[in-house]
DNA sequence: TATATTTGTTAGCGTTAACTAACAATCTAT
DNA sequence: ATAGATTGTTAGTTAACGCTAACAAATATA
């Protein structure tokens, strides 16, 4: 199982959403997403490429690997469920969500995760949300 | 307003709660209860005594200052606050919501914070009611 | 009291991850 | 085709924060 630090999580997951939004992905775009410089993302880049997690030729566009694809996905889930949560549940306002979301991601276990999208699940006081969980009731 | 780093704030709030249980605060405690070495809460203190949180002589014992006491006991009130909602509210089982309490305990904002002490307040499991938030098939 | 153990400190190193400055490649538009 | 703008890279710096090794002070004990 490979362990990413938040940087590199963060770094992944924006690469993961710039692939759905954009025909490809460049230095450039996740400079812009995350709020760092462009040597900050090339450094992240090279640490993501060592672990097999990206592809991305010198001067070239960036991909997701399958694997990095997975992980990926998986915190961009996390996230969305955070989300969820906290705009849904709590009543905390989507911005302030947004950003405590981010980091928040980072530092759940796979095991609370699924206790917190069960939780919404049958908790959720708006069903018509476009995200459905399955009928716990 | 004083920000700490997440470092900091594990520092403190461990000063914090050795004082209520033993009489002098000394470095060998904090290290211990953090998991790090000695000479790493060295260089914490003095960060934070510079920052007037906690004084600290030369082989002395440690003690927080007003604000830091100030301080330390609202990262406590936080802490508290999410292992209440993770154990009462999600059922995450004790041991992991200690864990993933230190850590959430520095990402969230204190406007969510007071959300989340009020959805505890009013979702808190009642003896006298039927709700069921553990799976209980 | 002298020595051993425990506790505290300092110095210096490694890692992560950000930054700026300078340079290189690529793309665009004339 | 080439000048200028944009994008990407490299090198080097900085800061936070952990560590080990070595030394110093304090405490306990023989």
């Amino acid at each position: 199982m490979i362990s990413l630090s938040s940087s590199m999580e963060d770094y992944l997951e924006a690469i993961y959403e710039i692939e759905r939004e954009k025909p490809a992905v460049r230095v450039r775009d996740v400079a812009r997403k995350l709020g760092v410089t462009m040597p900050s993302v090339n450094g992240a880049m090279k640490n993501l490429e060592a672990l097999g997690l990206i592809r991305h030729g010198r001067y070239e566009h960036i991909e997701l690997t399958e694997t990095g694809s997975v992980h990926a996905s998986r915190i961009a889930t996390r996230h969305r469920t955070i989300l969820v949560f906290l705009t849904e549940i709590i009543g905390v306002d989507v911005e302030t969500a947004e950003s405590e979301a981010c980091r928040i991601e980072h530092v759940l276990s796979a095991a609370t995760m699924d206790k917190f999208t069960d939780y919404i699940a049958r908790n959720l006081p708006d069903p018509g949300i476009e995200i459905t969980y399955e009928d716990s009731e």
